[in-house]
DNA sequence: GACATTCCATACTGCCCGGTATGCACTCGG
DNA sequence: CCGAGTGCATACCGGGCAGTATGGAATGTC
């Protein structure tokens, strides 16, 4: 690769990662392509040579928060060998972030309501989301075995717990007491809980 | 009061209804002023003598919303008589309208990302769920009387059920699947399970 | 029955911002 | 060393839409 194939990567990079970082700040609709730009220290005709439309930015933006995410993940587990230990770790680095990681918030929130009205960001997100749910069902089936956990279908346990999840993301937003060392503990625990359960009763009609 | 204020009194509520539908379908943004005055059958002066701002529209749609989700809620357990009974009332009123009723989807989403930027909006929004968990405090405590759940904290336990209800309510958007009778129960059930939990462990750090 | 006020329509303004057209320096292969 | 394409900057356009200015008909008031 020549040096300057590598510049222009760079640029590439820094668009990207400046993008997400207003985008996180100040949501989609008000941050201007020039804005952008500006950030990364080009013009919009850069921009524009790198995209081709404010919305392949936005899904650039995306994806570089996916892959973020996932490597903070492995990076909060990895010293873990104990598969309880790794399930605990995990959620700890989960609840942290929808606590007290307030641009992952904003940009998450951003995502959803561009879903609604937009096929494809409603995909990208659906399917990031799917390989949360692998990545837990596996740590859950892992910690079921060495027989610390308990939960008759560990998907839909996950499936409960990161339905749970979200919404304490989302009363974070709206009570921001709750993003105390304290509250933490007592989130972490709700969501452990969901591990801990005997068989459910039978439904009533 | 008069014939004519009466008339001016039912154009506002036109107006309010009419955006509140038209917000729920496409969202704040892609909604136009002149959009609403059509829906409701005038123009653009006559909203601005009812409304000085776009975001006072928003802001009675809002509260149109939260009226009219407290009135059908209300209904859905007013049959009810027994305090289980109405406690599962009302869980499976808020799972039918979290799977089924899309534009309460897309109209709480909306309200969401609104009030990660907008003080105002946030604080009403944080006042009604304020509501709703006092609502359902008083149908756990009710229910606890009567013996048919336990939880050793009422409130914690409605604020653990509110956050699934809300990420059940984000799943529907991208999982359309979810949207059947069979799954409404399930997730009635992992609902009330929350209800029906043994104390939980002492946190691990 | 003048006159004010209410309630609404018409027409217009101005800004923000996504997108485009074009020019230009630089480098890289031949 | 020279064309060709790359990687940007500058300048401009135009559409969409919130907000305004103004007129006018109906209603209520004295």
């Amino acid at each position: 690769m020549t040096q300057s194939e590598q510049e222009s990567l760079a640029t590439r990079d820094r668009l990207v990662a400046g993008a997400f970082r207003l985008f996180a700040r100040k949501g989609f609709r008000r941050v201007s392509l020039d804005e952008i730009a500006a950030e990364a220290g080009v013009t919009k005709g850069s921009l524009y040579w790198h995209f081709r439309s404010k919305q392949e930015v936005i899904k650039a933006a995306s994806g570089y928060y996916y892959r973020t995410y996932q490597r903070r993940m492995n990076a909060a587990i990895a010293s873990a060998r104990d598969p309880y230990d790794r399930l605990v770790r995990a959620l700890r680095f989960a609840v942290r972030t929808c606590l007290l990681d307030e641009p992952n918030r904003v940009f998450t929130m951003e995502v959803f309501t561009h879903a609604v009205h937009h096929e494809e960001t409603r995909a990208g997100w659906r399917q990031f989301y799917d390989s949360v749910r692998e990545f837990y069902v596996g740590l859950v089936e892992a910690a079921i075995v060495s027989d610390e956990v308990f939960t008759p279908s560990p998907r839909d346990a996950v499936n409960t717990m990161l339905a749970t999840m979200e919404g304490i993301k989302l009363r974070a937003l709206f009570e921001p007491e709750l993003c105390s060392s304290r509250e933490e503990g007592r989130m972490l625990q709700s969501l452990l809980a969901v591990f801990t359960r005997t068989p459910e009763p039978v439904a009533q009609t």
